[in-house]
DNA sequence: TATCGCTTGCTAATTTTTTAGCATCTGGCT
DNA sequence: AGCCAGATGCTAAAAAATTAGCAAGCGATA
């Protein structure tokens, strides 16, 4: 298993392609916040992908990168870290503060209804 | 405001006393997966803390550092991050991958129905 | 074909992070 | 008093991350 821990560039520019799904490096160049120089920003995310966090295809003559592991693996380490650090492994704090902190309007809430019934009937 | 983006042993430091509450120098060390020496331990303890992203009060002879930012506020901040970067912004998707994910008890969705509960009352 | 605009590959230098080690202080115990 | 254990402060060295710049390839187009 490659190393999970990222460097500060590192996770910026996986956020970023997280939040893009792929991405050219002129476009993570464009997303980043305090920008570095377009060599920088090459030089990154080929090292990412040596180090197995990226993956690359070709269009035309440019690289398209994407995270090397599917957004929902991604999504449950992600959260299953938050879950433990914040929340005391606590689910159910999580899904308080969640809703709690983001106002929902009442379809959504109806829909997150639904899915608790359904995890319910899953259940058992 | 200071830096908000925190290098890697920063980073898990901040994590291990977010989820301690508080922590001693030799207790961060614990709980460091690749542990470097005690020495390195403490001096990213003070470089966190001339930061303002740490304050510690004194017990005894010896430190007990703490998160300078509130487990709330640092709660708001994760979990907002993380539903853009994972979840396009949906807080519902969000907790709908929390619930699937986990094993609840009939118990916890119960109790999680009537959070979703007051929140529809309360929105209105 | 000549050249412009875009790309990547690579290297080397700078900056930042990370680390260890030593000096020092304090309190308890013999 | 003298000594030990355990703590902090500080500094300098080592390692890693971050950056810029240059060489070179490719395709479009004048």
């Amino acid at each position: 298993m490659s190393k999970t821990v990222l460097t500060r560039r590192e996770r910026e520019i996986m956020d970023i392609l997280y939040r893009r799904g792929k991405a050219t490096a002129h476009e993570v160049l464009e997303d980043l916040a305090e920008p570095p120089s377009y060599s920088a920003v090459r030089a990154l995310l080929r090292l990412l992908e040596e180090r197995g966090h990226v993956k690359h295809t070709q269009d035309g003559q440019r690289y398209v990168y994407a995270p090397a592991v599917a957004r929902g693996d991604a999504r449950k380490s992600a959260l299953s870290h938050l879950v433990k650090t914040f929340f005391a492994g606590s689910v159910e704090d999580a899904v308080a503060a969640l809703v709690d902190r983001s106002k929902l309007s009442p379809e959504e809430l109806d829909r997150l209804s639904k899915i608790i019934d359904r995890a319910r009937k899953e259940g058992r």
